[in-house]
DNA sequence: GCCCAGGAGTGTG
DNA sequence: CACACTCATGGG
């Protein structure tokens, strides 16, 4: 890559390693102390020195901060998310330590190809598919980057090209929903509430409730959505003593972090992860 | 080789 | 409503 515009931004808190390795996002890839990665059809890499972030990118752009920033949810307000949560026994510990760990910001359609495509396969494989896909659908960038597939790209593929890149059984979903899920419908739900967007998502081929979470949060930026996986239920059942299907799980979040659940998740989802591999827990049992 | 993964869809009791 | 079963596969 030949970086050649150069910018500097400081976004706070920020723990770029946290928060781009944590599974939010499976695009960023760690090289030599930076972060390389693609946003858009831009090529952009990621420096982060103390508070100074540094951004390098193609010319050709003059809202790359601006980009960057979105993509990082710049303008939330980390101190407000914390003081809200720290009623919460469990959490206000531990969260102290990844208050640099913010939600990222993901195009709509690449979130909802993104988790679908998530559904019973673990982070690498994830990673992979994607990859993959990118690979032989998107549209070339500079330094052998891809972007993102778009719709209409991926509804070139058949099935069976779909399944080439690895998908399995979630080749058949994509598939679909590249016929069902068009910029317009999109561009429809961003001004959705969240339960009417959730239950507009759920509709569609390969999104149950979990998927449907994940791109409420993620991909539109919804802050009260908390998408439980099977690192999440394992988390509430030991730290809360909170047991059940889906939806008594879900009502509980909702309680008790409202409009930050989110965010509350995501420190969950790190911890819980974190001390699967050897590490300790960073909140106490309720 | 075995186990499990940021589950969803479908059928049954 | 709650379960049970299938789906297809690669990374650890």
């Amino acid at each position: 890559m030949r970086c050649e515009m150069k910018f500097e931004t400081v976004i706070s808190p920020l723990d770029l390693d946290l928060t781009l390795a944590c599974g939010q996002t499976f695009r960023w890839r760690r090289l030599e102390g930076s972060w390389l990665g693609v946003l858009g059809s831009e090529v952009i890499r990621l420096r982060q020195e103390g508070r100074t972030l540094t951004i390098e990118a193609e010319p050709g752009r003059d809202d790359i901060v601006a980009l960057v920033e979105e993509h990082l949810r710049a303008r939330d307000d980390i101190r407000a998310v914390q003081r809200k949560l720290s009623s919460d026994r469990v959490l206000s510990s531990g969260m102290r330590d990844l208050k640099g760990l913010r939600i990222v910001k993901l195009d709509e359609w690449e979130s909802v190809v993104s988790f679908a495509l998530a559904t019973y396969a673990n982070i690498p494989r994830i990673t992979k598919m994607i990859e993959t896909l990118c690979s032989k659908y998107g549209e070339r960038l500079p330094g052998g980057f891809r972007a993102f597939p778009s719709q209409r790209q991926l509804r070139k593929a058949s099935i069976n090209d779909l399944a080439d890149c690895g998908l399995g059984y979630r080749a058949k979903y994509l598939h679909q929903l590249c016929r069902y899920l068009g910029p317009g419908e999109i561009a429809r739900m961003k001004s959705l509430p969240y339960d009417e967007l959730r239950e507009q998502l759920i509709e569609l081929p390969g999104v149950g409730e979990k998927v449907a979470d994940c791109v409420s949060l993620f991909g539109f930026g919804r802050l009260e959505a908390f998408p439980i996986d099977v690192w999440i239920e394992r988390a509430m059942g030991r730290l809360y003593g909170e047991k059940g299907n889906y939806r008594k799980l879900r009502s509980f979040a909702s309680d008790r972090f409202g409009a930050y659940a989110g965010y509350a998740q995501e420190y969950l989802y790190y911890n819980e992860r974190t001390i699967s591999g050897r590490g300790s827990c960073m909140f106490s049992e309720q």
